[in-house]
DNA sequence: TAGATTGTTAATCGATTAACAATC
DNA sequence: TAGATTGTTAATCGATTAACAATC
């Protein structure tokens, strides 16, 4: 359980995947798995699954692999899903309608505190149980709640002008989808989900494999 | 324009990045930018962008630098966007509808056909000037329309079976939001966008932080 | 021209893979 | 025990950064 050095983002990146991996094995009742086998599954090498878990501890078995649902436990810890992460989401259109519905949110400790938006047409309806409240509001809630995690999921121009508020109000991530970078105070943390851009590096794979 | 060496995925990755701020520099009539300037805003190095840039050509100009415009149309070109793709969309919930929505796609040369889904209540529906069809719907028109990419947006358990009708349809691309990875076979592409996992990546980061 | 900035080669850095002793 | 598989060090590979001559 050494956490000296720095771990490398692309380790960090990959434990996510080990995760979804771990729970769906999990489902099919598989108690163990070696590192041999995990990296068939997921197009990698043995080596490198070995590598990144060890980063973190020695979670394996000589001889027989690593257990199912302990490794899974060990990786949600450092993860940090142990920790119930309160959310906001500011923009409830389709997306911001998608997330706030994700199902596996709420299991994994993450938890949509309130949701808001501009349109007054939106203010006032329900999504998956929470009524939805006007944007003005937002100050206020930030003052009296302590919230991890702010989602945007407005259109790109009004997206930015929320950042200063999530850092007036000790918001410690900004889970960002609107197609912007924002830039970031170093009080806050964000991470930006540039959904087309995936389309795009597609168009070029495409191209590159049917021309 | 040499094309001949494989080029690296994390190059790829990046273009589309480069030409979402070149869009928004042209947007701003800035007709003229550097590589160093580049790199101030996208937080990275001028000589990566010129690396990434020369693996398909020289576009810039010694001593004043790259002309935004015409920049951003061989990236585009790059990116194979002067070609129309067109898609099709499974599963029209809230990020199947979102996606449909999306506003820059069109212009972008991604042209959505048709949307299918199995929820009788949803079949009828419009999104952005499109009726929603019945996925038994789903083999015929794929026998009869040329399709580039097929969207999925379904739940995870419904996401594989889809697929092989994919594969029989002569679709190219599989664009896939169900959190599931899907098993490709080598005759369609399959870009997988897992939303979620980013946000364990965040969670990852907030603890480092904060903790 | 002089200053700026490219295109490109070389150097460095980091990440992945291979190898193998330890051991269950 | 013998076979399997880990944890970990060393080797390789690839990607990023630095440097600089070319030149607009």
């Amino acid at each position: 359980m050494k956490e000296e050095k720095p771990i490398a983002i692309s380790v960090i990146k990959r434990l996510p995947i080990y995760y979804r991996v771990l729970t769906k094995l999990e489902q099919k009742n598989i108690e163990t798995i070696s590192s041999g086998k995990l990296a068939e599954k997921l197009n990698t090498t043995a080596s490198q699954i070995r590598q990144d878990l060890n980063q973190f501890g020695s979670f394996g078995h000589k001889g027989f692999g690593y257990q199912v649902s302990s490794l899974k436990k060990e990786i949600g810890r450092i993860l940090g899903l142990e920790k119930q992460k309160d959310m906001i989401l500011v923009g409830a259109g389709n997306l911001g309608k998608a997330i706030v519905n994700y199902p596996n949110f709420k299991r994994r400790g993450f938890n949509i505190k309130a949701v808001f938006d501009v349109d007054p047409i939106i203010v006032g309806q329900e999504v998956n149980g929470i009524i939805i409240k006007d944007v003005k509001l937002l100050k206020d809630f930030l003052e009296n709640n302590e919230i991890d995690i702010a989602i945007i999921t407005t259109p790109a121009e009004s997206a930015e002008k929320f950042v200063d508020i999530f850092v007036e109000g000790r918001v410690k991530a900004i889970w960002n989808f609107a197609p912007i970078s924002l830039n970031c105070s170093d009080r806050i943390l964000v991470e930006n989900v540039h959904i087309s851009e995936s389309l795009l590096t597609l168009s070029y794979m495409i191209d590159k494999k049917f021309n």
